[in-house]
DNA sequence: CTGAAAGCGCTAACAG
DNA sequence: CTGTTAGCGCTTTCAG
């Protein structure tokens, strides 16, 4: 078998008891023995049984990562590679490890999560989605279990959570009055998944503007879709359908602009002489369409960076307040967007 | 503290052992046991402890998941959401784990594996890309734990690994002759990492393509790059400052085709009427371009499911023979393939 | 400053 | 069919 503590104790002439504390590094050894110890780690290649460990520790620094369901097919937006990139930069600097789900449905996940958390097979888990009364959350917190969020919570009473978001509201709202000192007045918004709460911040956001402008929201001008391919195509035919079609889109997804570009391509509608499009969230393609496309760059990498961070600062301090931080976002123009022109079609 | 296995056995009025026995489902313990067994665990919500059985099993039953070095942004392609979801859900119906790497370095994640591995922390390993002589393989290689490749391994004293690939060098040579068909000589090659073997697959099958058809290799047709995203762009320059343009792209990879179609769209090139370009992995917004790429399924998904089989496979029976398998691949032709023109430019 | 011994929660002989 | 016991490899009192 591998080689173990006692091992190296043998070797390093002893106590098995010693060997824990140098690999603790422990004050009250002697910096002889210490060195002697460390000799022979090295000579023997000893690394310590991460079980065994843990089990002794009652911690396994390592965290939990919840997808959202990949019934649909959410997962493929380059979105998350980018955020698990962030989460996996901070747990890296702090030696934590990342543990991934895999079920695909709600209740496999549920499941696996509460496995997780009751087998102590992680310290504490980042759900890298939020969406409206989700059980997964409502389980954690009334567990008291280490938990951060990307996103936000959307019930009232669990406001007290750690997450990390952006600030959505704020966002759609500027892209509406940004379109609408372009002259827009025909503006019509695509939004995600509407069990998701970042669309439901989008929504609120680009509504509010319009009020503010005094111009009415038109049922019709707004519509939802969770397909992120297929769905920008759909919205589009819907929306071009419109007696009075409109003149700017708001995209909840870069990726589902793509969708909205393409189809509008083939239907020979110009972006952005006929029609203006502004798009969230600047994936690393986004500046590849054609024409690039303006965006807000939401910051992926430091959504899941300050996860990691707020997470581990939670599981080291189990007493500490809960955090709330609003990552800032950036408008990125490029060319889908430009100011209204006269010789706006049908 | 948690709900163990010695509150269950008391709740249930028998010894530690018996429940363990009845959580293996073990065939001898008798109905009525099991039946008053299950009841006080449901009763208790109980949930073993993983590091405790993974101590007293010597496994884990997870597997870990090895990115490529993420200091160039490889990872950012959408083609590991998808491998990783064929992954997952091979993994969740046989009840394994995933636990993730997050070294950014070569040396990182060398000293991250050595740890998984002689720390006992994945009962086995998949690499999810293959470059050519990569350390990590001859190490996992030499220490005999169990692991598959995505991709294939360089070096011939390693062909007895157990990998998952596509026929990197068919589907370019296919390619390559499908586009000769389409009466194109003058045939550029875009390749990503030089280090990484697909590349050199597809090389391979391109210059075969000709060398069949009688038309020589020019060098300054085969240009490579790393990067994604300036990839494209930067070697669609290179390629049309020459006197004699080429009137076909093979390009190694999708996002990088974005890349490509971007730029030539800037410089007013049109694709398909001016030049063809065809295109590796029908990842998902593939089919999102303007005009929608022609390219090469690879079925990342199955690359995942499968390696995921074997991996486990091996786990189970360490003796079995090594498994190389093969996913077929199958060309999807979209809109940036044509005959060649007579008005062909330049 | 270091050693002995108990224990983390579970499994696996070995008895019976 | 079920209980007793001894570990799995590491950490942590408690002595000294």
């Amino acid at each position: 078998m591998s080689v173990t503590i006692k091992d190296v104790a043998k070797v390093a002439n002893v106590a098995p008891s010693t060997v824990s504390r140098v690999i603790a590094n422990s004050p009250r050894i002697s910096e002889r023995t210490k060195e002697k110890v460390r000799q022979a780690m090295k000579e023997l290649d000893y690394h310590p049984n991460y079980n065994a460990r843990n089990l002794a520790n009652k911690s396994t620094k390592t965290i939990g990562l919840i997808m959202p369901n990949s019934v649909n097919k959410t997962f493929q937006n380059p979105f998350f590679p980018e955020v698990i990139r962030g989460i996996s930069t901070k747990a890296h600097q702090l030696d934590y490890g990342l543990y991934l789900s895999t079920g695909q449905s709600d209740e496999e996940i549920f499941e696996e999560v509460q496995d997780m958390v009751l087998g102590r097979r992680v310290d504490g888990i980042i759900l890298l989605y939020s969406k409206v009364n989700d059980k997964l959350m409502s389980y954690l917190y009334h567990e008291k279990f280490p938990f951060t969020v990307i996103g936000r919570p959307y019930d009232q009473e669990k406001l007290d959570v750690t997450y990390v978001n952006n600030d959505n509201f704020k966002a759609a709202k500027t892209v509406t009055e940004y379109l609408l000192l372009l002259g827009h007045e025909r503006i019509a918004f695509i939004g995600g998944n509407l069990e998701t709460v970042v669309t439901l911040d989008h929504m609120e956001g680009y509504k509010k503007a319009l009020m503010n402008a005094d111009i009415g929201v038109k049922d019709d001008y707004v519509v939802f879709h969770e397909e992120l391919q297929e769905g920008g195509q759909e919205a589009v035919i819907d929306l071009m359908s419109l007696s009075d079609r409109p003149t700017a889109l708001i995209v909840a997804d870069d990726i589902m602009t793509f969708g909205v570009m393409r189809m509008l391509s083939e239907m020979d509608v110009k972006v952005p002489e006929d029609i203006s499009i502004i798009s969230f969230n600047n994936v690393l393609i986004s500046e590849l369409s054609s024409p690039p496309m303006t965006t807000v760059d939401i910051n992926i990498y430091s959504l899941g960076f300050e996860a990691a961070n707020c997470l581990i600062d939670q599981i080291n301090h189990p007493d500490i307040k809960t955090k709330q931080v609003i990552i800032p976002h950036k408008l990125i123009k490029r060319q889908t967007c430009q100011k209204i022109s006269n010789r706006s079609f049908n």
